[in-house]
DNA sequence: AGCTAGTTGCAAATGGTTCTCATGTGCATT
DNA sequence: AATGCACATGAGAACCATTTGCAACTAGCT
């Protein structure tokens, strides 16, 4: 609880720090995602902040996650066939893998998979600026 | 020339093996997409397509992209913040670079990126379906 | 407390993709 | 070569996640 708080209100000096105001309904989103364990999309984002503060609408939301991703304080995801779903971005960098069968998203991080991406970038005559890894994996029966 | 028709002739014939008709709209989009050595998205492949029989209209182009993707022609990529993008898919399989400034898409492989994804999946407890691995890049300046 | 530029809720717009339905046609069969 | 019918097509409407216009509100500085 102490751990958040201090996290809440570290973000909200960035937004502010960034010229992004710190309204009612920003900072129950952004509560929200600080304390997500998963990786809620834009409505489910909703449907919590709305507990908070009942006044926030759909259209803050996504105009919250926009702000807060370009403030580089959150992140997108666009899995395959499914809407977006954000993340705070504190978290060091990780990749995710997508549980066909229940949605169940996994983060992992592979330091070998970061350095080659690196280093086939390099070999085309390119400068990695970010990367996108997906494993869309079914649970092993056995 | 002589290796387009085969192909050709045989992408057309695995279709007639799955049941899926091959329409004079089929046909040339079939034909624009076998010789095509980009990544054409469907208003593109519409583009190209009336060319050959200018009858075709998009709904088809997408219902027949539908169709190609699933006898599995077909590989549709959804490349961040654009439309998707197809190709065949008789190619051995492949990851994409895209050049954030240009839109250019590069083809290349890693055997070990490849073989590292199924271990992280296994260690996981997963079987890796597919993944989607995309390297969005600058050209190097120097 | 007052000012003002940034922010909000609501509703309407957007845009790629999918669907509906009346009409047309590939192709197995005769 | 003609027939029949299940499958395809063109045109446009529908879909739906996300974005946007606008008038009312408000965070945060003075
Ligand atoms: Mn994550
Ligand atoms: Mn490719
Ligand atoms: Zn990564
Ligand atoms: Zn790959």
């Amino acid at each position: 609880m102490r751990q958040a708080k201090n996290r809440i209100a570290e973000l909200e000096e960035i937004l502010r720090e960034g010229g992004v105001r710190v309204t009612r309904q920003r900072a129950a989103i952004l509560k929200i995602l600080a304390e997500a364990e998963d990786h809620p999309d834009a409505s489910e984002l909703h449907r919590r902040a709305k507990e908070i503060d009942a006044t926030v609408s759909l259209s803050t939301v996504y105009r919250t996650l926009s702000a807060l991703e370009q403030q580089g304080v959150v992140q997108r995801h666009a899995f395959e066939n499914a809407t977006a779903r954000f993340e705070t971005a504190d978290a060091p960098h990780h990749d995710h893998l997508i549980d066909i069968e229940t949605g169940a998203v996994i983060e992992f991080r592979s330091d070998k998979i970061e350095q080659l991406q690196a280093e086939i970038a390099a070999e085309l005559g390119y400068d990695l600026v970010r990367h996108r890894l997906e494993l869309y994996c079914r649970k092993r029966k056995d």
